[in-house]
DNA sequence: TCAGGCATTGCACGGTTGTGCATGGGAAGT
DNA sequence: ACTTCCCATGCACAACCGTGCAATGCCTGA
């Protein structure tokens, strides 16, 4: 067994074998090689099954390279019979570019988050290129070690969907060529895809006003992202340039658990409950809506008025029907990747932001008036 | 500029300079090098600055190796300034090993399968692997094209989380010696994680009888996964071997809409509803209650009890309170990646199975009777 | 002071692929 | 039939890194 791999390996890589052959060490290595590690097929071992040299075999998997349609044929048929792909590795070795583009994100499995990281994932295959996913913590440390990993493995671009690396992140990027496109979160000093938060919340308080609500609240959260940031001072900033005022309730992330925070913070004050709240996700929405509904006994929307961002599917839910603001998670991919494009092309460029307007979905949760 | 760059690389890289210099070629290969492609920090150029060897460069970097204080003090301040890091494209053709090891899941952003491709990818970092995350169909074709994919970038292994991958899959995987996990689906040919779906069918049927429980239903989906069908089958064949009988309507796919789909079959037929649902998953369950609910006018757990599978976080929002199994996707993150070591290290052994069995969580859409 | 031993370092090679260059052969034109 | 040209193919080297082997230098002990 082990001797006719050993034989079959020596035959694959004559020099190999007879430059190791001093005192038995051949077979040790070659037992451990077939053992121990993995056995993919080279271009080596492809050659010599069909006869050619092991540049044919490599110009026959490279488009636009000049080859007979005969060799590329025996080519062709050796490489199905045993298996063979091109070893994407050494390929980058050898340019010195890898395909690989690292998503960065924390909990990549919460609400819009997942909808952006599978659509990044999905759209970067299909671009040819192939994503790794850091799951990764928000701290500085983290976000170093994802970067470190990427670096290590040369990727070529860096796609950050949540949070806020430092400065440091940014210069060892740079230095290595490596652009790093930011989504969610402007950056002066990278590109970056953004919503139109303030665009979102000014139509928010504006219909809202026009439809008659007068008791105004914000359901946030204390996580202090920008986009969340941005969301919240943008709505107050409408409310109040209209001569109203509005409560702002925060919870500590920017999940579900947030919105029954917020909401109960809301019933705790000595105060009449509001008939409108804009809400910083819909996840911070569904909980609102839950403690107001079977702990206040309230109806939405005749009693209170809720609207969220993101529409992430929930949205759409028989119990839920809330009305929010559509981030399309392909859009968004697609100007990502867009960006990655632009910068890749153009490396000394200055910093591009793409802009991306969320566009109101009407359901039950509140209906503007005519 | 350019000249700049192109200085600065043929000092770095003199041999290659040399080699190429012949008539004005090197100015313009050098000048492409520079603007279109990356530019990392090689060991070549860290040796330069500290005044060492390259094998000295590599030596410092690898950890038991042996190298004096000093040269490894120069060494790394070098490497800081110049913002080096080792290349592990290059390291793992070296030694056949890239650290990758690929996550092949179709829609990873939905339900359970978003915090198990979480999870997964989280532990693989912490145990220095790359994840990398393929998006992908349902397809053979889609699925072996992932597959390709990952052979190409020489992935260490191959963790499944949904989709049935054709026998060519294996075959392939095989004969590169690359090992294939599965999740959730048994394969005979391939190591597996699998969930105690027939144990936890089996409790929930007993549950629910003893529970004096009489007409039973079972909401599934007609994709057809091996999960989804045992939970069905298993939980018709224990109710009816009580001597009951059991409804059995599916949805589509697996979600939300499934379970509307299923309600509602369940109201159109001319008989009275069921007072007891067993749902194939907790998305199908959300569904269901929500047309009981808002469209029958049904109380749950009253006038029917319902039972998830999962226990995603929604299962415990306040509107749902869904009894439902629990499956943690730490810990089959945890098995599968145990499964995947033991395999490297003994890549002939018989292929092996994770079974875990979930435990059920009360919550106020059924409880037991004492 | 000399010799021996040990630690360290440089050299060259292994493992992949892509590609410039030279060459050989076949086809076509005269 | 000879010459010319072009296409294809093999050779060697580029790009990385780790590591075995040999040599060198330093330190210590006698």
């Amino acid at each position: 067994m082990g001797s006719t791999i050993e034989a079959d390996r020596s035959a694959g890589a004559l020099s190999a074998a007879i430059y190791h052959a001093s005192g038995g060490e051949l077979v040790m290595k070659n037992d451990k090689v077939s053992s121990n590690r993995m056995r993919f097929v080279s271009a080596e071992q492809v050659a010599q099954r069909a006869g050619v040299s092991r540049s044919a075999v490599s110009r026959t998997f490279t488009p636009g390279a000049s080859v007979s349609p005969a060799t590329r044929e025996k080519v062709l048929q050796a490489a199905e019979e045993l298996g063979y792909h091109v070893n994407d590795l050494a390929r980058g070795v050898l340019n010195n570019q890898s395909r690989l583009i690292g998503i960065v994100a924390t909990k990549p499995e919460v609400g819009f988050r997942a909808h952006l990281t599978a659509a990044l994932a999905k759209m970067l295959i299909q671009r040819g290129s192939v994503p790794v996913l850091i799951n990764t913590g928000e701290t500085e440390e983290e976000l170093l070690a994802a970067q470190k990993i990427l670096i290590g493995h040369r990727a070529e671009a860096t796609i950050i969907v949540s949070g806020s690396p430092p400065a440091s992140f940014f210069e060892l990027a740079k230095r290595n060529g490596q652009p790093v496109v930011m989504i969610g979160r402007a950056e002066p000093d990278a590109d970056h895809v953004q919503a139109g938060n303030s665009e979102a919340s000014e139509q928010a308080a504006a219909a809202l006003i026009h439809a008659g609500r007068r008791r105004f609240a914000f359901a946030g959260s204390n996580s202090r992202t920008p986009a969340i940031l941005e969301r919240e001072t943008a709505f107050v900033a409408a409310i109040e340039a209209r001569g109203f005022s509005v409560r702002v309730v925060r919870g500590r992330d920017s999940d579900y658990d947030s919105g029954l925070v917020a909401a109960r913070q809301l019933m705790a004050e000595r105060q009449p409950l509001p008939d409108a709240v804009f809400c910083a996700n819909d996840l911070i929405a569904f909980g609102l809506m839950d403690v107001f509904r079977l702990e206040a006994g309230l109806r939405v929307p005749q009693d209170v008025a809720v609207i969220g961002f993101d529409d992430v599917p929930q949205s759409g839910w028989l119990n839920y029907r809330l009305t929010t603001f559509r981030q399309d998670p392909d859009a968004m991919a697609r100007r990502a990747v867009d960006l990655l494009e632009r910068r890749v092309a153009n490396p000394e460029g200055a910093p591009d932001v793409e802009r991306i307007i969320p566009r109101i979905v009407l359901r039950d949760s509140f209906r503007p008036a005519e």
